[in-house]
DNA sequence: CCAAAAGTGTTTTTCCTACACCCATGT
DNA sequence: ACATGGGTGTAGGAAAAACACTTTTGG
């Protein structure tokens, strides 16, 4: 018999979600973590903002309703797409719970300060610090960085972690970062031209001792397949 | 207040599986149907394969578990992966009932003759007659055609619909019949054997008034990645 | 000997890779 | 004037695409 969070049992297995938000920081991914504190198996433990979901709302509401209530980041600046359904027995320990769990990105740009700076319920960690986390959230963190980085070499997904106007560089650097390698700038700048899902913008940033860099955008605000990076 | 096909009210959302199991009998696509009667918005319908997932099973094991009862297929002839989770509110007009879809693989070799016929009860169709189907099973067919086909694309999936055995030329028109596409001979097999997935068998096959063709089988039993067809 | 499918090579074009210097600006 | 990151082109090699004839067999 499966048991509800709440204490009562039930017939069937009970539905809940989990995101994998990320961010891009200075060139640095970031996942958002919240505080978990459910004794006795995960007492001051940490993991993905997650939770129910209630009978009128599909998984991608809950997701973001509870992102919003956990991880509290205002759900209309996420792009989400739905990552896997982890459905085995044993996955939480206090009864029978199958999570959708969701792929979600955010530019860093577009978070308020205290979104940015986060506090002691919620708050942006490496991937590298992101490990021993409650039920089985270490597992749908590789997932979800394993989605993130394949789906990044062959589609425009990058445009949802970058801020609206960026340079060319700001964009490798994102991608070196997220498939942690080192691409060639030259070959980089014709690929990504070519492919012609940037529009130049008519501006320029200047932010030091040096030539100002042409701003570009995404011309789609859709994510679109594009032939590999 | 979702509710149970049982007719019992519950608090939250339920869990149940839908299969889109497909097959290739002489070059050409199959889905599974299965005859769904279901007073009074699904009377004399038709399906993919599902039900409700157990309190101890995983959405996998529900999947091959209604596959063998309603499809009335082996599930160890079955080769299955996870598809999409499909949450929408009004998806079932019964109640919440939210569906991990499945995308399965069956080589018709495989198949019994009992399998291969089927029944009023379960069928092979193509996809252009599995049209009007119940729920969404529209929509989940339509997403599985489509990660069938991608997946095609970039792994060695196709070793699930073929037999153990098989010559370039089949190989060929099984690529040829899911990707709608048409492929040139010689360039197909230089290809397919660069990329190094293919064992040559000490074997070849007469079938005809012709040269006999050369037998291959898949190297591993894994779904591997290669490089693009 | 004829029909039918199996099998095979070369040329052209396109794409990927590697690589080094000048440009525009702020201090 | 100099330090800093922005911006550009070309040559060589690898992979993809286009394309037609010979081989082996059964009847």
């Amino acid at each position: 018999m499966a048991k509800h969070p709440s204490g009562e049992s039930l017939h069937f297995a009970i539905l809940a979600v989990d995101t994998a938000l990320f961010t891009i920081r200075s060139g640095e991914l970031l996942v958002r973590m919240v505080r978990v504190n459910r004794p006795p198996h995960f007492a001051g433990s940490k993991g993905l903002p997650g939770g129910l979901i209630e009978p009128k709302e599909t998984a991608h509401q809950a997701a973001m309703r509870h992102v919003h209530t956990k991880a509290c980041i205002e759900p209309q600046k996420i792009y989400a797409e739905q990552l896997y359904t982890f459905s085995e027995v044993e996955r939480d320990p206090r009864g029978r719970v199958v999570a959708v769990a969701y792929l979600a990105l955010v530019p860093w740009e577009s978070l308020s300060p205290a979104e940015q700076a986060g506090s002691a319920e919620s708050w942006w960690a490496t991937p590298g610090e992101a490990k021993k986390l409650a039920y089985d959230h270490d597992e749908i963190l590789l997932v979800a960085l394993a989605r993130l980085r394949s789906r990044t070499t062959y589609t425009t997904l990058m445009g949802k972690l970058l801020p609206k106007e960026f340079t060319l560089t700001e964009l490798e650097r994102a991608y070196e970062s997220v498939l942690k390698t080192d691409l060639d700038k030259r070959n980089f700048r014709k690929k990504i031209l070519k492919v012609g899902v940037l529009s130049e913008l008519p501006r320029k940033r200047a932010d030091g001792p040096h030539r100002p860099a042409q701003l570009y955008k995404f011309s789609s605000s859709k994510v679109e397949y594009i032939e590999v990076l």
